[in-house]
DNA sequence: AGCACGCCGACT
DNA sequence: GTCGGCGTGCTC
């Protein structure tokens, strides 16, 4: 018997298979998908099993060392997955396996990641002994029941026992245990509305096609996903829901773990190693059959798929930065052919691209244009910081004062938002505009109070904040930016009554703290909730009556094609947690910009027109969706190679590329990065043919070349 | 990733 | 002469 194997290095030279013969004792362990060490030069690895065979073409061929697991760890579906996934990404084969494992699981020499058992006793068969009276008390145990866990006995005598357990009249047995619990289902799935009824029937749970679920801020996504996943579990399939991570609240599991009990399994960044592990062996065994998690949960060994919903479709999460640079959407596109079961991706504020394939019918548009129970959205203000700056220097104008001072005085809850994205605390010169860059990464460094320091959050370079400007030698530097913290400050001078929760990611970094916050909040022991980003997502709580965003712009200002749709998104997201009971909302956005299109249609939560004035753009200056966009990446510790290199590949691109805008090289966003040097290739084309044939060679020839690396991300988020 | 092989510079 | 620099190539 030979094997062909995969083994764990990530490298483009050895990402292919290897074949091993099988010494016969291992024969009959090996089995397709499992894990398995083997001799590779001098070292010892470990790889996945993808083929057996009689006969290999290499001689001289090495036997395997010896067999890693007993169950399969990637399935048929997963293994023909990642072949499709290295053709889509031209990452490396041994790279998209891995990222389908928890790592418990992945192939990797060094793992120290254990299965928990609970230890139990038996009674032995056959008792010819006198017991004492604390001996017999333990051996009274097995009364009711065969088996009887340790840590109850040893409460009775640990000397007893163990006398007990020499003597062989106690027989140890192992059970395995999960770290991870859930509640029994207590509850019922709630009546839905004639709307999500018409939605939740007009999906076709027997065929493999993609619905885009256009459906406001409180207009019950959630339930109509529920009912979804309920009808394909009482049809004995599974199901996978993916959530953004941020948004995989405890409060979101316990939802679901009401409905459907403890065959859910979910999946976040939350859970230890361990309990990672432990989850997908549920999983894997057919003991959840709801999987719950964030971009990788759509690798979820589930068999039987009857639907993946995709929530918050419009999140870039979904996008994974690294390598393999894949997209779940794509993967569930995939698996849902492979499975022939629905696609449901979800979303108030849709991606373009979604909503384009929508209109084009390449996907099924649902809609849900109303809140639920026929409330109103929110209303919305916006307030001209332009003119509001010359009466105050505060950052939180006349008018959203006082609606706070209002809501409080109502007994009500008000949410702000500190628009962070795309912006960080920098220090600059008022005199002359120097700011502080990091010497190894050539990002502005940011500003921390807590320790008076600045910081490079790539590389973690850090320096004391100098009075002194070195550009200018004035003492004029300052500290230019806006963090929750001067905001908290503010609010505690001008409502010196109100009780603040500041929730952001230095606050909520701490295990359970996020929850704690989100539970204290809606017990209204606070009046205000301050944060960044992580207030705009799915929180539901009743008593919000005014949601006011301070900055509205500064999203607006980064350099990406998507700060119009993100700055949208973003205010659309937040306005929804404003008035989502019975109480009336009100929503305020203070802005520099408020004749700008991406402002003004949050105003009259128009969406439609939003995607209509944003097309435009994106037709014109060639962006998708009317084109993909592919990014490369070129780097080099030498800044002449990575240039040269840069300049060859691109003329290259355009002997080969005839249907491509070639736009590049040019200095990469971060240009300098760790003391490497980056450029960035951008093409842009509706359809070209030679693309992955050319992109394909390009990588081929940079193969075992150590001096430039070749990054490729297709529909990047960033570049 | 590691490791061997090999071809050029400065030294006991 | 030979010790060691790291460029190149290979691992079933």
């Amino acid at each position: 018997m030979i094997v062909g194997v995969l083994v764990e290095l990530v490298n483009k030279s050895v990402d292919r298979i290897f074949d091993y013969k099988v010494n016969d004792s291992l024969k009959e362990n090996i089995k397709i998908g499992i894990r398995v060490e083997v001799p590779f030069g001098k070292q010892t690895l470990e790889g996945f099993v993808l083929s057996i065979k009689e006969d290999s073409e290499v001689d001289n061929l090495k036997y395997i060392i010896k067999v890693i697991d007993n169950d399969i760890v990637l399935n048929k579906e997963l293994i023909e997955l990642g072949k499709t996934m290295k053709d889509n990404t031209l990452a490396t084969l041994i790279s998209c396996y891995q990222v389908m494992l928890p790592r418990a699981l992945k192939a990797k020499k060094k793992n120290n990641i254990v299965k928990k058992y609970d230890i139990y006793y038996r009674l032995s068969k056959n008792i010819d002994y006198k017991f004492n009276s604390s001996q017999q008390k333990i051996i009274d145990c097995f009364k009711n029941s065969d088996l009887v866990k340790k840590d109850d006995l040893v409460k009775i005598s640990k000397s007893s026992l163990n006398t007990l357990i020499t003597k062989n009249i106690l027989i140890e047995v192992k059970k395995e245990h999960y770290r991870m619990e859930y509640n029994n289902k207590n509850s019922e799935i709630k009546v839905l509305t004639p709307t999500q009824e018409k939605v939740v029937s007009a999906v076709d749970l027997n065929k493999s096609d993609t619905y885009l679920l256009y459906g406001v801020t409180g207009s019950g996504k959630t339930e109509v996903y529920i009912k979804l996943i309920s009808k394909v579990i009482s049809k004995g399939k599974t199901a996978i829901m993916l959530v953004p991570e941020i948004s995989l609240t405890p409060q979101m599991i316990s939802r679901f773990s009401e409905v459907f009990g403890n065959r859910i399994a979910a999946i976040h960044s939350a859970l230890s190693e361990g309990e990672k592990y432990d989850e997908w062996r549920r999983i894997n065994r057919g003991e959840a059959d709801i999987v719950i998690g964030a971009r990788s949960a759509v690798f979820a060994p589930l068999n039987n798929l009857g639907i993946i919903i995709i929530d918050e479709e419009h999140s870039d999460s979904y996008k994974q930065d690294t390598n393999p640079r894949y997209n779940a959407k794509d993967i569930a596109i995939i698996r849902s052919k492979t499975n022939n079961c629905p696609v449901v991706m979800g979303s108030a504020t849709p991606s373009l691209e979604s909503f384009a394939r929508a209109y084009k019918n390449v996907y099924k548009l649902l809609s849900m244009p109303n809140r639920i129970n026929g409330k109103n959205l929110p209303k919305v203000t916006l307030i001209d910081m332009n003119s509001e700056i010359k009466r105050s220097k505060s950052h939180i104008s006349i008018p959203l004062l006082n609606s706070i001072k209002e809501t409080i005085d109502n007994n009500n809850q008000v949410i702000l938002l500190l628009n962070r994205r795309g912006y960080s605390s920098f220090v600059t010169c008022k005199n002359c505009g120097y700011t502080f860059k990091c010497p190894n990464c050539d990002i502005t460094l940011t500003y921390h109070k807590t320790s008076n320091t600045l910081r490079c959050h790539y590389c973690g370079y850090g320096t004391k904040v100098y009075k002194k400007c070195p550009g200018c030698h004035e003492e004029a530097v300052s500290n230019l930016g806006v963090g929750t913290e001067k905001i908290e400050e503010e609010l505690k001078e001008l409502i010196p009554n109100a009780k603040v929760l500041r929730m952001d990611f230095d606050t909520t970094s701490r295990k359970g703290m996020h929850e704690k916050m989100i539970t204290s909040f809606k017990n209204h022991e606070y009046d205000i909730l301050l944060g960044t980003q992580i207030v705009a997502k799915g929180l539901d709580f009743e008593n919000v009556t005014l949601v006011g965003v301070i900055n509205a712009d500064t999203s607006l200002n980064i350099p990406d094609f998507r700060s119009s749709e993100n700055t949208f998104s973003l205010l659309s997201q937040v306005s929804g947690r404003s008035g989502r009971s019975s109480k009336k909302g009100e929503v305020i956005i203070q802005t520099f910009n408020p004749e700008h299109y991406a402002i003004k249609y949050t105003k009259t939560h128009d969406y439609i027109g939003f995607y209509n004035h944003e097309m435009e753009i994106r037709k014109k200056l060639k962006y998708p969706p009317y084109y993909y966009i592919c990014y490369l990446k070129i780097s080099s510790k030498d800044y002449e190679t990575a240039s040269l290199e840069s300049n060859k590949i691109k003329k290259s691109l355009e002997r080969n590329l005839k249907n491509t805008i070639i736009l590049g090289p040019s200095v990469a966003n971060i240009f300098k990065l760790n003391n490497i040097y980056r450029y960035g290739i951008i093409l842009k084309y509706k359809y070209e043919e030679n693309l992955y044939k050319t992109l394909n060679m390009l990588i081929e020839h940079y193969r075992n070349n150590n001096k430039v690396a070749i990054d490729i991300d297709f529909n990047p988020n960033h570049f």
